[in-house]
RNA sequence: GGGGUCGUAGUUCAGUCGGUUAGAACGCCGGCCUGUCACGCCGGAGGUCGCGAGUUCGAGUCUCGUCGGCCCCGCCA
């Protein structure tokens, strides 16, 4: 039995559902939205009617037996126009749990608009399929009341952006999207050039360069939210596309970016009522390294890493002993109330450890009854440890014994699990500043960026630029919510010879730097202003402000931790003929 | 590139020690029902156990490979 269509004709819709109050009631209403549930109750059908704003419940009584016969043959997902009146419900059917639950619409007319195929999951909230069939069906998933309200706190929070930064004048410019690939930093995206055949453009890992010489050209401030590509693994927080806010001013120091970001955070916090304090804690990255393992610390979390090596080389255990002949060391942390952590808790701790590339973990619990480890030692090393650390009756330590960096690497990584009830309402905002400006690259056998190479080096440690290189610190600074990095930048280079110097010292040959970077250093030439900036996560912060955990859930089509996209089949073949005119042989014939 | 984990009905999952006809819930189809809101009740259909080899008298179950999802390490200036 087939349902006709009913055109739209000249209905205009009055409302949104899910914006119907009880202040509508007796307006008579018009309705677009799809089937999200359906009652039939007989001579009774109720159907919860949904669109972007929310849903709200129609009613098609017998009194017009006509329209309730039509009513009966809507099945879910169906388009549908309702024209009818809002009514208070009786107090005992009122629903609670819905904002619109005070009322609902009285049907007098309906027009069936389109059907739907029955969908492969049900669209529910919260979803009740797997991520990778709702990525098949995007469209489906994207109806999902939560992830209409995470685009659409995606929308508020990008106009606050924009205004915010119109307001404090700066200009939003765009830049080229097919541009140069440099070395250093992620794998670029690439891009065949068809005119010149064996050359390619690469996608921008940010707009780093354009932004700089937008300097250049005297924009002075310039701010920009823009897509950018990089073609590394992914993860939870990481896309190949992800979009960023890219910021950059001229006669700046660090403080006006500091400023300025931070003002920005208390209205963009603003859109989930949530008032942040500034400024923001500063932390330099050794001390961040040293108290927290990590150069993005979560603050909500309270341990800090205790360094025991001197009291551990004085021990009778023989692994300190040997660890710290060798130049490792011995440091710590104090669960408060640890001691309810099981034997198998514990042991997953210690596999953790052994996942980074340590040898494990070691732990010591303490209540009335005495100690417990499997250090079998005097009790003595325990006594002065629980003072040393400032640990009380009931509380767990875990030592980890390692080279410097992996050990606090591993504490880090330890803190972050054992600390991990903590509030999430909360917001702890850090910048952590004074990065090291270089650093040792194993894999490449030569020192590296850390941040990346126009990074100016703090004045007091140009000193040690070509002596002592992974001395010297930058004038970069990240900045770090709750455990996340949400972005990073630094004062610039805009002095050509200390550019170059910066150059050499990353091994670059004249060549290689001429290739590269050529365009950019004749443009240092020219009167460039000292000037600095910021880059933000855009996808991470709205992660943040949605109080979600993946960043796959504030954008609208995202790509699975295989880089796919599930919605199209991207990537996909291309024909023979798009190869060849692009000058291009591919190397094994493709067997999928 | 590496490690972990998962893949069974449209969906989410269960499936014992390798054994006979692979189950449940939701969804779907048919019927009943005037105040439901995850409506309820009665009935029904629905399976390439991801794919491919192998072991075995016999494989959803064991082995190997492969494809895909998720998490992590490396990587991500």
């Amino acid at each position: 039995m087939s349902i006709k269509i009913d055109s739209l004709g000249d209905w205009k819709r009055t409302h949104y559902c899910g914006e119907l109050r009880k202040s509508h009631c007796e307006k008579e209403v018009i309705l677009f939205g799809w089937v999200s549930r359906i009652r039939d109750l007989g001579n009774l059908v109720f159907i919860d009617l949904r669109d972007r704003e929310g849903i709200v419940q129609v009613v098609f009584t017998s009194e017009n037996k006509q329209l309730i016969d039509r009513a009966k043959k809507i099945k879910m997902e169906y388009v549908l126009g309702i024209k009818g009146k809002v009514q208070r419900r009786e107090e005992k059917s009122m629903n609670r749990e819905l904002p619109t639950g005070e009322i609902e619409v009285l049907a007098k007319e309906l027009k069936i608009l389109n059907i739907s195929q029955t969908t492969p999951f049900v669209i529910s909230d919260p979803p009740q399929a797997s991520e990778e069939l709702r990525f098949k069906y995007r469209y489906l998933d994207l109806r999902r009341p939560s992830l209409q309200r995470n685009i659409k706190l995606r929308h508020q929070i990008a106009l606050k952006i924009r205004n915010f930064m119109a307001k404090k004048g700066f200009l939003e410019i765009e830049t080229p999207f097919l541009s140069k690939s440099t070395p250093e930093g992620a794998r670029d995206y690439l891009v065949p050039s068809r005119i010149y055949k064996g050359k390619f453009y690469a996608l921008p890992q940010s707009p780093q360069l354009f932004k700089q010489i937008l300097m250049i050209s005297g924009f002075d401030k310039y701010f920009q939210i823009v897509r950018c590509f990089r073609d590394e693994d992914l993860r939870a927080d990481r896309q190949p596309e992800f979009t960023q806010i890219d910021i950059e001013m001229s006669f700046i120091d660090p403080e006006d970016i500091y400023n300025l970001i931070e003002e920005m955070m208390k209205e963009v916090f603003d859109v989930i009522n949530y008032s942040i304090k500034t400024p923001f804690k500063k932390i330099p990255y050794n001390e961040s390294i040293e108290k927290y393992g990590t150069d993005r610390p979560d603050l909500r979390n309270k341990i800090e890493i205790i360094n025991i090596t001197d009291l551990a080389k004085d021990s009778e255990v023989e692994i300190f002993k040997k660890v710290i002949a060798s130049g490792g060391e011995v440091r710590g942390i104090v669960v408060r109330e640890g001691i309810g952590f099981s034997r198998k808790e514990l042991d997953e701790l210690g596999e953790r450890a052994r996942t980074l590339g340590g040898k494990g973990i070691i732990w010591i619990k303490r209540d009335e009854t005495g100690f417990k480890s499997p250090l079998k030692i005097k009790e003595d090393f325990f006594l002065k440890l629980w003072e040393y650390m400032n640990a009380k009756m009931g509380d767990l330590i875990l030592l980890v014994a390692d080279e410097k960096f992996l050990t606090l690497k591993i504490l880090g990584e330890l803190r972050n699990l054992v600390g991990k009830k903590t509030d999430s309402k909360d917001y702890r905002f850090v910048w952590i500043t004074d990065f090291p400006l270089f650093e040792w690259s194993e894999e490449e056998n030569r020192i590296i960026s850390n941040h990346h190479p126009f990074t100016a080096p703090k004045e007091e440690d140009l000193k040690y630029l070509e002596t002592d290189p992974l001395r010297v610190r930058s004038k970069a600074y990240d900045l770090v919510i709750n455990g996340i990095e949400i972005g990073g930048g630094s004062i610039r280079i805009n002095n050509i010879e200390l550019q170059e110097r910066i150059f050499k010292i990353l091994g670059l040959n004249e060549k290689e730097i001429k290739d590269k970077f050529g365009f950019f250093l004749e443009a240092l030439k020219y009167g460039a202003p000292p000037h600095g900036g910021i880059a933000l996560g855009f996808d991470r912060l709205v992660m943040i402000l949605a109080g979600e955990d993946s960043i796959r859930e504030v954008i609208p089509f995202p790509k699975t931790t295989s880089a796919l996209c599930l919605l199209t089949g991207s990537p996909s073949e291309v024909a023979q003929k798009q190869i060849e005119e692009l000058g291009l042989e591919l190397k094994k014939p493709q067997n999928k």
